[in-house]
Parts: C-alpha cells; sequence; structure tokens
DNA sequence: GTGAAAGCGCTAACAA
DNA sequence: TTGTTAGCGCTTTCAC
C-alpha cells in the first residue's frame, strides 16, 4: 500500500501539498494538482482511514445495534440507516446483539474505542441501562430506536405504541369480539406495555373486564405465540377468546399455525391480528390484520437525530414519535358487528 | 476520552509499562501491574482503536457485503459471519449494495483505505469483476459467498446449485408432471445458470424437451416472479405449465399469489417449488416445497475461510460446495405418479 | 523489569 | 503558493 509520502515523492511535491489536494482545502497550483493526481492514480493510492481517523479523532462510522437481524422487523430499519447514513458520508457498522447483555457490552467497548463516533440501539434492555447509561455520561451520541429506555436522557424515535394498541383492540371490539386476547412481549418491555395499555384502556371504554389470562407475556416471537395459541385452543368454546392481538406479525403467524394445527378457522372461530405489517402479512394465503409500524421511517428518523447531534452535542434530547396505521386484511373477517 | 498517557501519570511508570499490560506481552511487576490496572479502572480508559490500528496496520474487521439485507436470504448469512468472527476477535462490518455499483465501488473503497481487513462478497455482479480483481490483485484478502464469479480466483463456498435444479425437477417429475417451468433468476448469474441446468438435465434425462417458454429469466423476487406466473396462468390449461420452479422462496411466493389471484389452485392446477428454505416457507398457510440452502452454514464457512486467509495470505483458493436438501411439503401434492 | 523514543499515515499550524 | 514539522495514541525496539 502506498502512502501520502509516496505520492509526494512520485509528484516531485511535499506531503503537505498532497493532502491539501487530497482535502481540497488549500490552493493548490493546477499544475502540481495534476501531478499528484496523476501520482495518486498511478500509485493506485488510498488514503489510511485508521492514520485519519487517529489525526480527525472520529472514524465517521456509527453503530446500529439490533437483537436480532434475522428478524424481518430489523432489515428495512438498517437499510434505512444506511441508506440515511450514506448520504452524510458515514458508513454503518452493524452489531448484533442476540439480546445477550455480553454482546452489547462489547459493542459499548467499540464505541469506548472510538471505532464508531455515535450509536443507534434498537435493541434496549433494562438489563442495558447501565451500559448506555455511562455512554451517555460521557457524552457519547446515543439514540434509542423503537425500543425505548425511559428517563435514560437520550434521543428515542419510537412508533406511537399506546395507539397501536388501541387501535387494534378497537378494530376487534367493532367487529363484535368480546373476549379479546392480548399477547404481549417480555413482561418489562416498555413497548409492549404500551401497547398493553392501548389495548386495556379500549376493553375499559367498552366496559369489558379483562381477566389475567387474556394478556399473556412471552417471547414475542414464533414459538412462544404458538404454544399460548395452543393454551387458548384448548379452553371450552364458550370461554376462549374470540380474538387474539399478538405484539408481532412473525407471533402472530404463530398463532395462526397453532389455530390451523387444532382445527380452528380464522376468522371464524378466532380472529387474528398482528403487528408490524411485514411483508409476509400480504401474501395471499396470509392475509394478516395487522397494525403497521413505519420500520424504515424508525431507521431514517433515528439516523437523522444521531447525526444531528454529533454535529451537535450540546442541544438538549428530542422525542419523536410515529404514527402507526391499521391494515386490514383478511384474519379479523369482515365485520361481524 | 482519557489516553495511555494519562494511565501512566496517573499510575507513575511508564507509557511502556501500561501497555505492556494492556497487551499483557511483557513480564510486569505485581505492584506496577496493579496501579496500572487501578488507574484504567479510575479513568475508564479504552485503547483507541485508530492509533492501534494505524501501528498494527490492520482493523480487526471484516466487510459483509449484501446486495439486500431485506431479503431474508441474508440475515442468517450475516449472522453467521458475526458469530464466526466474534470467536477470533473480529468485528463484522455489513454492506448493503442494493445492487448499486456504485455502493460495491464504496465497499471496495473501504477495503483500500484499510478499514476492513478482508471481505466477503455475497452479492457479486459480473459488473464487479473488474473492481473484485483489483482487489485480488492487490493481495487482499476476499472470499465469494453465494454468487460465483468465475475464474477469479478467490475463495468461493456456494450451495451445490447443479444438484439443487436436479433435485427439484427430478421431484416435479416423480409426481408425473411433464410440463415444468423454470423461473430463473437474471441472466448471467451463475447460480441461476447453475440451477437451470440441473433443471435441464433432469428434463433430458426424462426425454422431454423443453420450449424456451419453460425457462424465463428476471429477478427472482416476488414481483417478477408474480408477473411471469400471469403469464403462464393466461396460457390455455392444456399448454400452461402444470409446475414451476422458482429461483427463490420469495419468488415462489409470487407465484402462489397469483395463482391464488386467478383462480388456479395448488397444487391441482399447478405444483409450486421454491428454493431457500425461508422461515415463511414452514407457515401451515404456506407449506412450501423447496430446496433448502444452508445459509448460515454458507456464512460461517465463509468467514472460516477468509479468518484463515488472514492468517495465511499466500495459500491457494479453495473452492467449498455445500450439499442442498429437498424439503417436502405440500405445493406439489403428495403423489401424482 | 522498565523506560525513552521512534514511527505507523495523516493533517494543519506555522514558516518561508 | 508550498514546505517543514509536530503530534494524534499506540506498540515495540533498544538501552539501561
Amino acid at each position: 500500500m502506498s502512502t501520502i509520502k509516496d505520492i509526494a515523492k512520485h509528484a516531485g511535491v511535499s506531503v503537505a501539498t498532497v493532502s491539501y489536494v487530497l482535502n481540497n482545502n488549500r490552493y493548490v497550483s493546477p499544475e502540481k494538482k495534476e501531478r499528484v493526481l496523476a501520482a495518486i492514480r498511478e500509485l493506485n493510492y488510498a488514503p489510511n482511514a485508521a492514520a485519519r481517523g487517529l489525526r480527525a479523532g472520529e472514524s465517521r462510522t456509527i453503530g446500529l445495534i439490533v437483537s436480532d437481524i434475522s428478524n424481518p422487523f430489523y432489515p428495512d430499519l438498517a437499510k434505512a440507516c444506511e441508506d440515511e447514513a450514506q448520504k452524510h458520508g458515514y458508513a454503518v457498522h452493524m452489531i448484533n446483539t442476540n439480546d445477550q447483555p455480553e454482546r452489547m457490552r462489547q459493542a459499548v467497548a467499540q464505541a469506548r474505542e472510538g471505532k464508531i463516533d455515535g450509536l443507534i440501539v434498537t435493541s434496549a434492555l433494562e438489563a442495558d441501562r447501565e451500559l448506555l447509561q455511562s455512554l451517555l455520561a460521557r457524552n457519547f451520541p446515543l439514540v434509542l430506536a423503537h425500543r425505548r429506555l425511559e428517563a435514560l436522557g437520550a434521543d428515542l424515535v419510537e412508533s406511537d405504541n399506546f395507539e397501536g394498541g388501541l387501535m387494534a383492540a378497537r378494530h376487534m371490539l367493532r367487529l363484535g369480539h368480546r373476549r379479546i386476547a392480548f399477547m404481549s412481549g417480555v413482561a418489562g418491555s416498555p413497548i409492549s406495555e404500551l401497547r398493553a395499555a392501548g389495548y386495556r384502556q379500549a376493553m375499559e371504554e367498552a366496559g369489558i373486564d379483562v381477566p389475567p389470562e387474556w394478556v399473556l407475556s412471552g417471547e414475542a416471537r414464533y414459538a412462544a405465540s404458538y404454544e399460548r395459541m395452543l393454551g387458548y385452543a384448548d379452553m371450552a368454546p364458550g370461554e376462549r377468546p374470540t380474538a387474539v392481538i399478538n405484539m408481532s406479525d412473525i407471533g402472530a403467524m404463530g398463532v395462526l399455525d397453532a389455530a390451523a394445527d387444532r382445527g380452528l378457522r380464522v376468522p371464524e372461530d378466532v380472529a387474528v391480528m398482528g403487528f408490524d405489517d411485514l411483508f409476509l402479512a400480504a401474501f395471499r394465503s396470509v392475509r394478516l390484520t395487522t397494525v403497521r409500524i413505519p420500520r424504515y421511517e424508525l431507521g431514517r428518523r433515528a439516523t437523522e437525530l444521531l447525526l444531528d447531534r454529533l454535529a451537535d452535542a450540546g442541544r438538549e434530547a428530542r422525542h419523536v414519535v410515529l404514527p402507526v396505521e391499521l391494515i386490514v386484511r383478511g384474519t379479523c373477517g369482515g365485520g361481524r358487528a
């Protein structure tokens, strides 16, 4: 690999001149400029990022922490992040935590080592609070996306989860359901608690008492949802919820599959709703009614917020809430009102 | 941010000593070691990655280029890559190209700048050949995964695509189909050509002539496949293929949906197969028969190969072919033989 | 055992 | 307009 010195020698100028040409920040006479450019081409030179980074004190890279990239929720968010970062000359360094605190620790280490200039965290666990707090205390640019952590004081982008829960439950109520279950996420997850709160409010408005077995927390994903639905399927037909709202589309697929495996028809025997509006929700064989979460927009805004903070570290924390949307397809039927 | 100098001063030792305890590569007396460690804790020190990288001439980061992270094929591969890299102390820098040559160019630039020590390319286009060649010429560690580029001379991990095409077509033949269509990928993609070649061989073995309209190339993904299936659906029942093999599960979903939209029953009117065995292929409402591509393993082996080359830049290029597997579900029926 | 100092490649302040 | 040089934070050789 050639260095700026090689270029300087080859072009018969000083390293400073080469640097000036490279960064285009000083006047350089056309002849010398041309010679430098030629040398760069000939020696196939590219400036060393580590040296630049060391000198500048920044890496022009932002970190993106996701809990599980195989979860179809994240790729769109990641893509948005990359698109947006790219526009501003930043690279994106994605880190999968698999929800292992150890991985989160590694990510934070990368931040402290200066490998990344800022961090978007989409999968903050309550357990990560301290770690993130320590970053924030050092004034490290950090934005929380999708998953909220109360009172952290970081920038935050989320969707309107309360409204989503409200919408979902009201939709079921409108269709005439009374025994409506809500499969929430892991206990303590603010996102699922907000959605559950929306659901509860809708139920209360309708004057319906919600017994505890209608709100089941657990992993939002397929397997756990499948199991929970099996539990409902085994209840007596007169007791069993006639409608199930799941925290995620993937979870809703588990519900659908469990219903299928127990011979329950959808939507006749049980109506099902999800959250997210993943690509798969639109398949003809699925046609899942769901609450759309603006994933791409979530990623875009988070990145915007981060880049903005990178430019102005001192500004106050911002909180962005994105609207959600009810997408009616087939798994709840048309109108049983 | 504190530096090694601060630690040295704080602990009353030289920077060299701090470095020794940091890297644990020289004997340091227990007392001094303890003092250094204490200073590190107190000042919350983390070594600067850029400085280390500059000094060492490596970033301990590997790059992973994917064409589209929203394509559910890639996340598993990426995860494998990350898991494997992590074990060896490497971070992974993922880059989405969206199949834009410009993005590939940026990725290569990052390689030349030393931001990454090696590169896994899962989405090499014929158009990228020159770019990758230039990297290889400079002896930059590079492995191709999943997508092959002939005669590049890079390490390569792929699945047995020819065998996959063979398996798929034979399965359809076994079920009694004669008019079997193969929806391949974009023209010139070796991966789809290999699969198509396997298909052709199976057809030839069965003594069936394949008219050109049975092998349609195009984008493998949903929309393009949907359109192509619409074309088949409009053919006379006696002419129309009774079986369609698509290059990808996502594409097969497009086929399935087009069939549904035209009132064609699956598998009675048309049998459908995909490639990949994505998570969604197993849903009860989908039950897609498919050829499983070992995505995680693809990523794992690619990373292994890369790390290996990082350790021994001179070794000869290796070529790994992973077996594929036929997964029989519902979209082809049980046996019409 | 430990420390001083050179140097990785680059930028920019200062000098000419 | 261009060049010389210090120094970013770290590792490691060489000297003691």
